[in-house]
DNA sequence: ATTATCTATAGATCTATAGATAATGC
DNA sequence: ATTATCTATAGATCTATAGATAATGC
């Protein structure tokens, strides 16, 4: 017995849906693979409609605009790191290491599970457009969180010679490898990733390995 | 007395030249700033054609097609590291952290002043296309000479957890911090970039400082 | 009545080609 | 004769809007 999909309000459309999943979400899954593959400006709006079965037009009832999928999809891939920089930086007895090398680990881990790895996306130029500020924003806030806790988990050398910012740009810039392994199809060690961060606040590997236990235990 | 620029054959502009560049650099200069700045697909002929002041058709003289201009452009980002490389791995009593601390700072530095930072191009979606397989070995070239460097100076620690192939992955990528940096207008140093990816070998402060000096010694 | 689709299309592009034109080079 | 531009345009897009239509919801 065949389980035909509960019926929705609406005009059917021309060829059936093969998916559960809202027409909003197979719309923003559609896009984001093919803005991942091809680009933005290289993606047009029929092809999305295409991918799911419904006419171009009818995007438009979903989002007022092809920009509206992006700002929708750059969110998804900062927000659940963001989030979790703000509990760890909230819960001040925790070493900073320690939480250098978790936020490192689940931000990875975040961008290694992401459907399509649309953390590409953040590589389009169109994401440096001003109706995207809000996104770069929440990825300021996250590069900073990597920089407060990289000062403070750094050895002395470093600090001297090294700013906050400049730490955290270095960190979530090498978190962010994950992207081209990914797209390269190589294996992801979200660990010896978030290793290599602690390597390059300069610290060695017994203190690399209690970091790590510490992460463990989370 | 001002000098005019010497005549060209050719019928001429609708509005005279303003520098003294070959037309076809010409071309490759304002593709540049565009492609880094809007994205390649999102760049029009008719655009890049305007910033130099002739009309849109007329790139037809100089490239076969868009496709072209990238092509040469993507070429030009990696050449010259891809040259170093090869002579310093042909250059066998060389120490194999100084020639990677070498080959960073100077692809750094190549990085850091080509003009338009059109090292951004990199990154476009439309660099993974067939037409760019060229640029990409030529990269790949690249990441594999920095893995082998560090597979050689990796601590013995490191080298029995990373693959070559995974050190170059990771150096060659923290070396393109250079690109976000300067995007950002972040000052860049070349020889902390380069100390980092010793220090991601798991080199310590002493072994980077004995790189360091081979490298200025240079 | 509301929802989610459809058809049709306006208006604005965009790339590339064809062929004319106005210089210099020999 | 050769070179480097120009004008004009074909043909293929592309985004977004207007308004019709065919379901479900109440």
């Amino acid at each position: 017995m065949s389980t035909s999909p509960r019926a929705r309000a609406g005009r059917p459309r021309a060829t059936a849906a093969t998916t559960q999943l809202a027409p909003r979400d197979e719309i923003l899954d559609a896009a984001a693979a093919l803005f991942v593959e091809k680009g933005f400006a290289a993606t047009s709006t029929r092809e999305i409609a295409e991918r799911i079965g419904i006419r171009q037009a009818s995007l438009y009832y979903h989002f007022a605009g092809k920009d509206d999928i992006l700002v929708e999809l750059l969110e998804r891939t900062v927000r659940s790191s963001v989030e979790l920089a703000r509990e760890l930086r909230a819960d001040s007895a925790l070493d900073p290491a320690a939480a250098l090398h978790l936020l490192a680990v689940r931000d990875v881990e975040s961008l290694a599970s992401a459907p399509h790895n649309i953390g590409t996306l953040y590589l389009l130029p169109e994401a440096g457009r001003e109706r995207f500020d809000g996104f770069r924003a929440s990825r300021r806030e996250l590069r900073d969180a990597y920089g407060a806790f990289a000062r403070d988990a750094a050895t002395d050398a470093l600090r001297d010679t090294w700013t906050a910012r400049e730490l955290g740009d270095a960190i979530i810039h090498l978190v962010e490898i994950v992207i081209p392994l990914r797209r390269d199809g190589e294996a992801i060690d979200a660990v010896r990733i978030a290793d290599g961060c602690l390597r390059l606040c300069g610290l060695g590997d017994e203190a690399i390995a209690r970091a790590r236990a510490l992460t463990a235990a989370r």
